[in-house]
DNA sequence: AACAATAATTAGCAAGGCTAATTAAATGCC
DNA sequence: GGCATTTAATTAGCCTTGCTAATTATTGTT
């Protein structure tokens, strides 16, 4: 039948759509000096706050055993710290150094200034209609 | 300047959604149990036709030895093979098996539908919308 | 007090990224 | 024609990031 196969394609398009974009914005973040999954880890940390490790690996969709070893390197770094959970003390409780929330946010906003660097060629119809597939995609994937 | 940072944050969402959409399929695809880089790699010699190692390596944003490894894998596996080219015999070209095709296409549709099952929870009009952002983004994001 | 469950870590493996060095073939230049 | 340079691919060796299984420390339960 004629809709679903129209969905199909729009999800094929969408993703291919998806994959490219990433991979053009990735390369900005070779600049942090900080590697992917560091970054995508500290992120959580800095605009969520402090989490467990648990709770950590879960956003991330990792195990716990490679979360642990991604703080590691981010204490390492000095970009993270480990507090234990005074309540809990087989937990630990991660959080965001100054230093790791800075190289954030800068690494953040050298990646979101590049994308708009090519958004920006677009007319102000084009990027309306950007914002609303944005909107519809998040609704979409909800839940 | 308002259309400056209205850009911008077009940007970040629009990368943010990117993400977590990826997030979403990348799951479907350890059904097919072959690794990501190898299913990638193998998705380009399955739809562009059969390629040096070096523009593999190009067209998958990675160093040649990287690409020598990941098509010893996929020649492991039986999804690819080597042919040297006979006009430069220094060269290679690989190309896909009919297993690698099959394997790929079949993981592709698995990614498809089930992304397409997200999509088929928006409106007509909703779909439009992610239709005329996807052409928009595209062209934005061409040379 | 003993036992089970939970949070994190350690150990050890595989995939996939890199650079530097090597091998083989093609090209360019007297 | 022969020698140097360039080019295509591979090999060697490193690091990061994913996993499972096993261990340690603490908490909860009976």
């Amino acid at each position: 039948m004629a809709r679903k196969a129209n969905t199909d394609e729009l999800a094929d398009r969408l993703h291919s759509t998806a994959i490219h974009l990433l991979r053009l914005v990735r390369a900005q973040d070779a600049a942090t000096g900080v590697g992917p999954a560091r970054l995508s880890a500290l992120s959580v940390i800095v605009f969520g706050g402090p989490v467990s490790l648990n709770d950590l690996a879960r956003a991330e969709q990792v195990r716990p055993p490679t979360m642990s070893r991604i703080v590691d390197a981010l204490e390492r770094e000095g970009l993270a710290r480990r507090r234990t959970n005074q309540q809990d003390r087989r937990a630990v409780v991660i959080e965001a150094t100054q230093k790791g929330a800075q190289i954030l946010k800068q690494g953040r906003q050298r990646r979101v200034k590049y994308l708009a660097g090519y958004l920006r060629r677009l007319s102000a119809a084009e990027q309306k209609q950007i914002e609303n597939a944005v909107q519809a995609i998040q609704k979409a994937l909800a839940r």
